[in-house]
DNA sequence: TGTTAAAGTAATTCATTAATTACTTATTTA
DNA sequence: TAAATAAGTAATTAATGAATTACTTTAACA
């Protein structure tokens, strides 16, 4: 074919067009049946070609992972940031949920990710790296919890491991629901009745109970 | 090796007990990377054999399913009607979920299968029998919180269609939850803590706002 | 208890797919 | 612009694993 269609690419945007052409059949199917060849073919090269750009098919699945691990923390701390320090934490909380919610709605190929390497017995690479992705995203919500508690916009009733575990769970719900629907249309509407409903679980501090210390 | 070791079973036995070995790989690995040799192994027999009892690897996958489906539901109907008719609505849904989670820990291949099938694009049998499980376990909730509402046990202000996408993501924070720490040992008592949460969100039917009919 | 049908084996087939190889083409850069 | 290097191709290799086949053994039962 025409040459010009098909210009030579340096490794480093090959890489990075491999690790998108990734997310966008991650989004469309399970990401244990895309081959290498699937992804030459999203690309425009060959499946040999491939291997001159990446060592290995897990090495591309790491670097998808790294990328989805940098690209939600950033948009995450940027809502955080945004909402500044004196937010109403409940606000900044429905503010990184419904942020998680978009950044779903854009790659629905790494939540599928991330849960399927997490099924491996073995601790490989990849689950690691899903593992490592999690754990600072967890940490993100507890530290919000965290400071909601302190600030006593929160009870110090709440089990804010719990409340991390169940904000994840949100998320999840609607992934799930939306895999059930074969879409992910509704989405973003049910996930604001949803976070209310998670929201007003969270105790108020209780308002008159604050007797002198005895 | 010893005949008594390994008597022929009939084809009804041995997809039982395919079925079992079955989940009880799933518990370990994901099932993606379930050979029929696996299985095969697992009941003492050759690869070949299994498909005397059945027609493909994949109608095993779908009598799993089938029996995960009704082991599920008749232990959270059993709960339901366990609670009788005038349970407390919070109760039985705090009964709902605990046995829910009491049986992924009895059973933990079969939220990995579920979720699995679920990814894949086209609407293959596994796809849909995990849908149809899916739904009936969805309606179930739904049928709970419907009941509490007309009860005026929570108030009408309440998106079941919401509550009931947060039920089922509490679980599965939890099934997640696991798979991050890597055992679901802790996963009982912080199921609690989440319920709690969960049901604080459900909202009261206001207290002194039943107006005359105008 | 002898015959038949079912259950099992061991070896083979067939398809898929990651990775390698030998070779060609384009692009830097000295 | 020539030499060197990187990117690409097409074909091949090697491994895996589901399903089939030809044959053997066990168990049911008439």
């Amino acid at each position: 074919m025409n040459p010009s269609a098909r210009p030579k690419l340096r490794t480093h945007e090959r890489q990075a067009g491999l690790v998108q052409a990734a997310l966008q059949l991650a989004a469309e199917k399970s990401p244990a049946e895309i081959t290498t060849g699937d992804l030459a073919q999203a690309v425009g090269i060959t499946q040999g070609a491939v291997f001159k750009h990446f060592e290995s098919k897990e090495a591309i699945w790491l670097a998808v992972l790294d990328w989805a691990h940098q690209a939600l923390m950033v948009r995450l701390r940027a809502v955080v940031t945004e909402s500044g320090p004196q937010g109403a934490h409940r606000e900044v909380l429905r503010a990184v949920f419904m942020a998680h919610i978009q950044f779903v709605q854009a790659y629905p190929g790494v939540p599928r990710l991330i849960f399927q390497e997490l099924q491996h017995a073995k601790a490989t690479s990849l689950k690691q790296r899903a593992q490592l992705l999690m754990r600072d995203y967890r940490q993100l919500v507890m530290d919000l919890l965290d400071a909601a508690v302190q600030a006593q916009t929160i009870s110090a009733q709440l089990d804010t491991q719990a409340a991390t575990v169940l904000f994840m769970g949100a998320v999840q719900g609607l992934v799930m629901q939306s895999l059930m629907a074969g879409s992910l249309q509704g989405m973003h509407l049910q996930a604001a009745a949803v976070f209310n409903i998670y929201a007003n679980g969270l105790p108020l501090v209780p308002a008159r109970t604050t007797r002198k210390k005895s």
